[in-house]
RNA sequence: GCCGGCGUAGCUCAAUCGGCAGAGCAACCGCCUUGUAAGCGGUAGGUUAUGGGUUCAAAUCCCAUCGUCGGCUCCA
C-alpha cells in the first residue's frame, strides 16, 4: 500500500494547509505562523493571533480559501541558507526558531530528529512563502475547493511544540479530500460518530449519569449500565476460572511506603492523590494493584509446584487526570480494572504467556471485536523512566517477542511504549468506526519480584526468584464498556442486553397474560419488562425499538388464546406469532451462545 | 492545568435590539382499548449553573467560580 506521506491526499492536505495561513495571514496581517503539517484525514496550522476566532471568522477564512484555490497558483519550491531564510521570516519568531532548529541539524519541522545533512526549503504560492519540506501539489488546481472544510471542527489551544510552559496558539483544523463526495462521505463519518458517541447513549439508555456533587471523572452507574458491566466481569470471572485463575481481593488504600518500595511513588507522583495521614502513618488511594498482590504471594513460602499462581482481582483504582482531560467513561479518576497477576518459573513464562494471548483473542472473538492489532512496547534508548537491570530487560523483551510470532500475531515494535517495569504487549482494537482503541496488556516483569524480594523454592532446594506477568484484558470496565457501546451503537448483543425482552400488551386485558409470561421468562433469567403503561401499541414499540431492546413481545387477543407471542426484534423485522415455548427456546439458544445476531 | 466554545424544566431546544421565561418529549391524572416506530385532553415542573456587578429593567452586557464540550499534554 502506498504510505499516506507520499499519497497525493498528502501533498493535497499540506497545500490546502498553506493556502489556509495564506487567508489566515490576509485577515490577520499580524499573525504569527508556526507549523501547518497534515494529519490523518486533514491538517491543521498553528497561529499566534490577535484575538479569538469567531465561526464567522472560519466561514470568511474558507471562502477565500476556495478563491486563492481557483485562481490556480503554482508551488514554487526553492532552497534558501539559513541566513536567508532568516531574512525571509524576520517578522515570524516561531519560523526563526524553526530556521535555528535546523541549521543546528537537530530537528526538523515537527521536533523529530533527523541525521540528514539538512536543506532549508520554502514553498511559495500566490503571495504566501512558507518554510516547508514538502512535498506539495504543482498547483493549486489539484486541489478541489469543493472537497475543503475548515468549519467543520471548532479551533483549539495548542501548546508551541507541545510544550505546557511554552505560548498557547490557536490551532485550527480543516480537512481536504479529492472529491465533495469523499468530503461528504468523512463528515458523515464524524456524524455516526457523535450519534453513536457513549456519553450521549450513556444517557439516553439510562446506563450511568455523574454528577457535580458526587465530582468529576467519577462514574456513577445506573442499574441498566451496572448489568452490562456486571455480565462482563462475570463472563470473564467464569472463563478465568476454567483457565486456572483464583480470585483475590485487596482494599482500596495502602501505606505510600508500599509504592515506594514497588517503585510507582517516584515514577507517577504527578498521577497520584495526594496522600494521607492515618495514626502518624501516610496512606494514598491505591493507584495499582500489584503491589498488593504481591503481598499475598509473599504471605507464604511457595514451592515451584505451586506454581504457575494466576491471581485476578477486580480492583478500583484512583489516578489523578487533569481536569480537561477527563471524557466520559474513557478518562475517568477512578475505575475497575480487571487485573491479574502470575507469578511464573522461568520455565513457565512462555507458556502462562501464550495461555493470556489466548484469553484475550477468546474475549475478542466472543464480542465481535475481530479487528484489532498487536503492538509490543519496548524501552526508549534514554530510559530514565524504567526500573531494573538490562538483563531482565532483555530476557523479557526476547520472551514477548518470542511468544508473539509463535502465536502467529501481527504486531509492531514501538519504543518507549513500555511500562516502567517492563515490556508489554498491547492490543489495539478498532471498532466499528475504526478508531483505534487500547484494551489489552500483557506484561513481563522481573523487577518487582525483585524489589519484593519474591522467592519460591526450586527442585534444587534452592531459592529462586519467580517472574511476574501483568495483565488486563477489559484494561478498565468504564472505558471498555463506553468502547462496547460505541462499537454496538449501544444495540447490545441480546446476551449483554441491559433489557432483554420488552412485553407490549395491547389492550389492557393483556396485561394478565403479559404479567405471566413475564414470569415465565424472569424464572429462566431473562431481563423482561413489561410495558403496561397507558399509550398505543405503536408507541411502545417506538419506545422499545430506541432503548435498543432486543426482543419486543407483543400480544392481543390472538396471542392470549393461542398462548403466543408476536415476536418483533429491534430491528424491526416481524418474526411473527409464536407459542410462548417456542420463544423461550429460540431467545435462550441466542443468549446462552452469545450470539452477536438475534435469529 | 492551559486556549476557545457552551450552560434555560429530567431530556431536546425556543425566547428579535436588554423589556411578562416558552414548546415538544418524559413524569403525573384522565379519556380511548388499541395489531407492529409517536392516539387525545389535562396537571405539575424554573432563584435561566453559582456568586457579584452595570441598568429603570438582565436568560441576554461585564467579572469571578463551578460544570461541560473541542483541542494541547499525559495515560503505570
Amino acid at each position: 500500500m502506498e504510505r499516506y506521506e507520499e499519497s497525493q491526499l498528502y501533498r493535497i492536505r499540506h497545500s490546502t494547509a498553506h493556502v489556509m495561513a495564506q487567508a489566515v495571514l490576509e485577515k490577520f496581517p499580524s499573525a504569527k505562523i508556526a507549523i501547518g503539517p497534515p494529519i490523518e484525514d486533514g491538517f491543521y496550522y498553528d497561529f499566534d493571533l490577535p484575538r479569538p476566532l469567531t465561526e464567522e471568522d472560519l466561514a470568511e477564512i474558507e471562502q477565500r480559501m476556495r478563491v486563492i484555490i481557483r485562481e490556480g497558483h503554482p508551488f514554487a519550491r526553492r532552497e534558501v541558507s539559513a541566513d536567508e531564510a532568516r531574512d525571509l521570516f524576520q517578522d515570524q519568531p516561531y519560523k526563526i526558531e524553526l530556521i535555528d532548529g535546523l541549521e543546528a541539524g537537530g530537528v526538523d519541522e515537527y521536533g523529530e530528529k533527523t541525521d540528514e545533512a539538512v536543506v532549508i526549503s520554502t514553498y511559495k504560492q500566490d503571495t504566501f512563502e512558507d518554510l516547508c519540506r514538502g512535498p506539495h501539489v504543482a498547483d493549486t488546481s489539484e486541489i478541489n475547493p469543493d472537497a475543503v472544510s475548515i468549519t467543520f471542527k471548532a479551533p483549539a489551544g495548542a501548546y508551541w511544540r507541545g510544550d505546557e510552559n511554552r505560548e498557547m496558539l490557536t490551532r485550527i483544523y480543516g480537512t481536504a479530500w479529492q472529491t465533495p463526495d469523499q468530503l461528504a462521505e468523512y463528515l458523515e463519518l464524524l456524524e455516526e460518530a457523535k450519534r453513536r458517541d457513549h456519553r450521549k447513549l450513556g444517557q439516553d439508555l439510562d446506563l450511568f449519569t455523574f454528577s457535580q456533587e458526587v465530582g468529576k471523572g467519577l462514574p456513577l452507574w445506573k442499574p441498566k449500565g451496572a448489568i452490562l458491566r456486571d455480565l462482563l466481569e462475570r463472563f470473564l470471572r467464569d472463563e478465568q476460572l476454567g483457565r486456572g485463575y483464583e480470585p483475590v481481593i485487596t482494599p482500596h488504600i495502602a501505606r505510600v511506603a508500599l509504592y515506594e518500595t514497588s517503585g510507582h511513588y517516584p515514577y507517577y507522583s504527578d498521577s497520584q492523590y495526594s496522600p494521607f495521614e492515618v495514626e502518624g502513618d501516610l496512606f494514598m488511594l491505591k493507584p495499582m494493584n500489584c503491589p498488593h498482590h504481591v503481598h499475598i504471594y509473599k504471605s507464604e513460602l511457595h514451592s515451584y509446584r505451586d506454581l504457575p499462581l494466576r491471581w485476578a482481582e477486580f480492583g478500583t483504582v484512583y489516578r489523578y487526570e487533569k481536569s480537561g482531560e477527563l471524557h466520559g467513561l474513557t478518562r475517568v479518576r477512578g475505575f475497575t480494572q480487571d487485573d491479574a497477576h502470575l507469578f511464573v518459573t522461568p520455565e513457565q513464562l512462555e507458556e502462562e504467556f501464550l495461555g493470556v494471548v489466548d484469553l484475550i483473542e477468546f474475549i475478542y472473538n466472543s464480542l465481535g471485536l475481530t479487528d484489532y492489532r498487536a503492538r509490543v512496547g519496548i524501552r526508549d534508548a534514554e530510559g530514565d523512566k524504567y526500573v531494573g537491570d538490562d538483563k531482565g530487560w532483555a530476557l523479557a523483551t526476547e520472551a514477548i517477542i518470542a511468544a508473539a510470532d509463535k502465536r502467529g500475531l501481527t504486531y509492531t515494535v514501538e519504543e518507549g511504549e513500555a511500562a516502567f517495569y517492563g515490556p508489554k504487549l498491547d492490543f489495539i482494537i478498532r471498532d466499528a468506526l475504526k478508531r483505534e482503541w487500547q484494551i489489552s496488556t500483557v506484561q513481563v516483569d522481573y523487577n518487582l519480584p525483585q524489589r519484593f524480594e519474591l522467592e519460591y523454592v526450586g527442585e534444587d532446594n534452592e531459592r529462586h526468584q519467580p517472574i511476574m506477568i501483568h495483565r488486563a484484558l477489559y484494561g478498565s470496565l468504564e472505558r471498555f464498556v463506553a468502547v462496547l457501546i460505541e462499537h454496538y451503537a449501544g444495540a447490545f448483543p441480546a446476551w449483554l442486553s441491559p433489557v432483554q425482552v420488552r412485553l407490549i400488551p395491547i389492550a389492557d386485558r393483556h396485561v394478565d397474560y403479559m404479567n405471566g409470561v413475564a414470569t415465565k421468562l424472569r424464572a429462566l433469567g431473562f431481563r423482561v419488562e413489561l410495558d403496561a403503561s397507558q399509550g398505543r401499541m405503536g408507541g411502545k414499540i417506538r419506545e422499545a425499538t430506541m432503548q435498543k431492546i432486543p426482543w419486543m413481545l407483543i400480544a392481543g387477543d390472538r396471542d392470549v388464546e393461542a398462548g403466543a407471542v408476536s415476536v418483533r426484534l429491534r430491528s424491526g423485522e416481524d418474526l411473527g406469532a409464536m407459542p410462548v415455548a417456542n420463544f423461550i427456546d429460540y431467545a435462550r439458544q441466542i443468549v446462552d451462545s452469545k450470539s452477536l445476531e438475534l435469529q
